[in-house]
DNA sequence: TTGAAAGCGCTAACAT
DNA sequence: ATGTTAGCGCTTTCAA
C-alpha cells in the first residue's frame, strides 16, 4: 500500500491540493473550516507528506550535511550532540558522514551531501584539499569548518588553535619544573589536529632549549590500551622521564594506567598530561593534565551559524570563532 | 549561481537529457562517444545531480533512516560505525536520529524519517508504543530494531537479551562465591535495555535466596563519575559487600576508580561487575567483569538485513537474529 | 480564502 | 544507441 499523497487528502477533505498544503503547513490564509477538515483528513489517512517533493518544488531543504571524520573518538559524537542541540528546534534535520580521517572519501561524502541540496554545510578541520574546497566553493552554500582554527576557512570556522593548545600545555609543564619530557601519540599519519598540538608543543620545548627525549606513536586509532602499551614501551627505554605527553585523553588515560601497574607515582613521580578534558578524567583516581576542548560548544555555535548563515547576511556574520580550551594539570596544580 | 542541471550538462555535450542520464549513471545502451562527451561536459560545469528530482522520479531513495538514544554513551556511535561498514559499497546513506530515551522524539523523529521516503529504518529497542509502531507498519517499509531482543519486533531484530546477560553475570558471580552484592544505576527511568539487565540478575539472585544487599541510582546518564560517586555512596553504607553490579561499564569504570582510592583491593575484596565491553576495560590496571556486547556486529548485521529486505523477499528473512555477548570475570576469572 | 496551471530536475516507459 | 513523453508529489505563481 503506498503512501497518501496529498492529492488524496485534498480529496477527502473536499477542497484543493492547494488549500490542502496551505491548510497542512499552518499558513494563514485558510479558513478555519477547511483546516479542521484537512487536518482530519490526514490523520484518518495517516498522511505523511513527501520532503523529497516538498524541497523540489520548493527548491529547499531542511538538510543540514555534517562530516566528522571517527565515530570510535567519543569527541566527535560529543560534536553532534552539540550540532543537534543547536539546531533544536529550528526544524533543521543534520545528516552525518564519517570520513575515517580520509580527505579523498570525505570529498565524496560531501559531493554526495551535496547532491541532497543541504541548507548547510558543517564539516570538520581546515585542511581540505584544493579540490574538495572548489566543489564548496561553487555549491554556493554556508560552509562551516569546526575543531580547527589554523588556517584559512572557507566561509566560516568555528574552533581552536590545536598549536596553542600545544604550546600552552608545553608551557604549563615547563612551568611546573618538568625537563625530561617524553610523548605518545596515535593515528600519527592522519590526525591533522593531534599533529598540530605536537608541533605546538614541540616548538615551545625547543624555546626552552629542550625536546621530547623519546617518541612512541602508532598508526592506530587512539585509545587507552594503545596509550597504556605505547607507554609501557616508553618507559622501559626510559624510565627516568618526569612527564608524558599524549595525543589526547584516550592515551592519556591509558598512560596513567600503565603508570599504575608500574608503580610510577602520578603525578609527583611522572606527569601525565592528554587533550580533551573527557569526562573520564573527572573520575580518575588521579587527575592528569588536560586542555578541555570546548567541543560542545563548537558544536552548538557551528548549528547557530549556519542558522544565521541561511537566514540573514552572510557578509554580516563573524568569520572565525575562536573558542578556547581551558588547560589544567590536575593533581600537579599548584 | 545556480548549480547547472542535466539539461545544461546534456546541451553542452550536444546530447539529450536522457543520454545524458544514461551516460553519468553508467548504463550500457550507450556510446562510448556519448559517454565521454557528457562525462566531460559535466566536469566542466562542476555537475553534481540532485537527488531530490532523481529519488522523486525513481521513487526510491539511497536513505536509510537510523535512530538511536544518545551520542554521549559510546555504544551507540559504535553501532552506528557498524551500520556505516555494513553499507559500504552498496551505496546506502545512513541518516540519524538521536532520541535521548524519550519514546514521543523518537515518535516524531520517525515521522520526519518517513517523509523522507527512506529504503529501510533502523531503531533501537523494542519498546515502542503502539502510536509508533503504527506509523511504521504503515509506512510500508523495512524496520529493523536492534539492540534489544526481549519482545516482538514489527519486521526484524537484530540483538541480544538483556534481561540473560543479567541472569548470567548473576551466575558467574554467584559461583565465585560472592554473596553480599549492591548494585549502582543510572539513567534508571529510561535506560530500559539496563532495568532489562538488572531484572535478570535479580531473578538469578531471588533464584539463590538472595537480593541485593543495597542500591544507588540515579536519573543522570551513565558516567565514570556517577559511578565513582554512586559507589562511595555505597560503600560508605555498606563497607562489607563483596561485589557491585553496575548498569554498565562507564558505571563500572567509575565504580572500580572509587575502590581504588578507597584502597579496597578488587576483585579480591571487592568484584565489580559491568557490561558492554568497552575498549577501556582492557587497559584498566584491573581487569573487571562484563559482558561484551557484540555492538559493532548488530550494527554490521542489521545493515546487511536491511540491504536484503529492500532487494530479496522480505518473507524469506530470518525475523530474529540473536548475537551473544562474551561474559568474563576479568581477574576474578579462575 | 480558494483554485488552476506550471514547473522543480530527474527517470521510467515507450518509442525510433 | 538515442530521443520523446509523461509524470513523481509537492509548491509557486497567478488569477478568481
Amino acid at each position: 500500500m503506498r503512501q497518501p499523497t496529498l492529492e488524496e487528502v485534498a480529496a477527502r477533505a473536499g477542497v484543493s491540493k492547494m488549500t490542502a498544503s496551505r491548510a497542512l503547513r499552518g499558513a494563514r490564509d485558510v479558513s478555519a473550516a477547511s483546516i479542521e477538515k484537512v487536518k482530519i483528513a490526514a490523520e484518518q489517512l495517516g498522511y505523511v507528506g513527501n520532503q523529497l517533493a516538498l524541497s523540489l518544488s520548493s527548491r529547499r531543504t531542511n538538510l543540514i550535511g555534517v562530516v566528522i571524520p571517527s565515530m570510535s573518538n567519543i569527541v566527535f559524537p560529543e560534536v553532534l550532540g552539540g550540532i543537534i542541540s543547536g539546531l533544536e528546534g529550528s526544524g533543521l534535520q543534520p545528516v552525518f558522514g564519517v570520513s575515517d580521517y580520509d580527505l579523498d572519501k570525505e570529498r565524496d561524502i560531501i559531493r554526495n551531501m551535496l547532491s541532497w541540496q543541504p541548507a548547510a554545510l558543517i564539516i570538520t578541520g581546515l585542511d581540505q584539499p584544493e579540490e574538495t574546497r572548489k566543489l564548496l566553493r561553487q555549491s554556493d552554500i554556508p560552509v562551516i569548518q569546526i575543531m580547527d582554527l589554523d588556517g584559512e576557512p572557507i566561509d566560516f570556522v568555528v574552533g581552536l588553535s590545536h598549536t596553542q593548545a600545544g604550546r600552552e600545555m608545553a608551557e604549563a609543564i615547563l612551568a611546573s619544573g618538568r625537563k625530561r619530557i617524553g610523548y605518545i601519540g596515535s593515528a600519527v599519519d592522519r590526525d591533522r589536529r593531534a599533529i598540530k598540538r605536537r608541533a605546538g608543543f614541540e616548538a615551545a620545548l625547543q624555546d626552552n632549549g629542550l625536546t621530547f627525549v623519546s617518541v612512541e606513536t602508532s598508526l592506530d586509532a587512539s585509545s587507552s590500551r594503545l596509550g597504556r602499551d605505547l607507554t609501557e614501551r616508553l618507559l622501559a627505554r626510559h624510565p627516568d622521564l618526569d612527564c608524558i605527553y599524549c595525543s589526547n585523553d584516550d592515551m592519556a588515560a591509558g598512560s596513567l594506567f600503565a603508570c599504575m601497574k608500574l608503580g610510577r607515582a602520578v603525578p609527583d613521580d611522572i606527569l601525565i598530561a592528554g587533550f580533551n578534558g573527557l569526562e573520564i578524567t573527572s573520575a580518575l583516581p588521579v587527575r592528569i593534565a588536560t586542555s578541555t576542548s570546548p567541543r560542545r560548544a563548537i558544536g552548538e555555535q557551528a548549528a547557530q551559524l549556519a542558522l544565521a548563515a541561511m537566514n540573514g547576511n552572510r557578509k554580516d556574520l563573524a568569520r572565525r570563532i575562536e573558542l578556547l580550551a581551558e588547560i589544567t594539570l590536575g593533581d600537579a596544580e599548584k
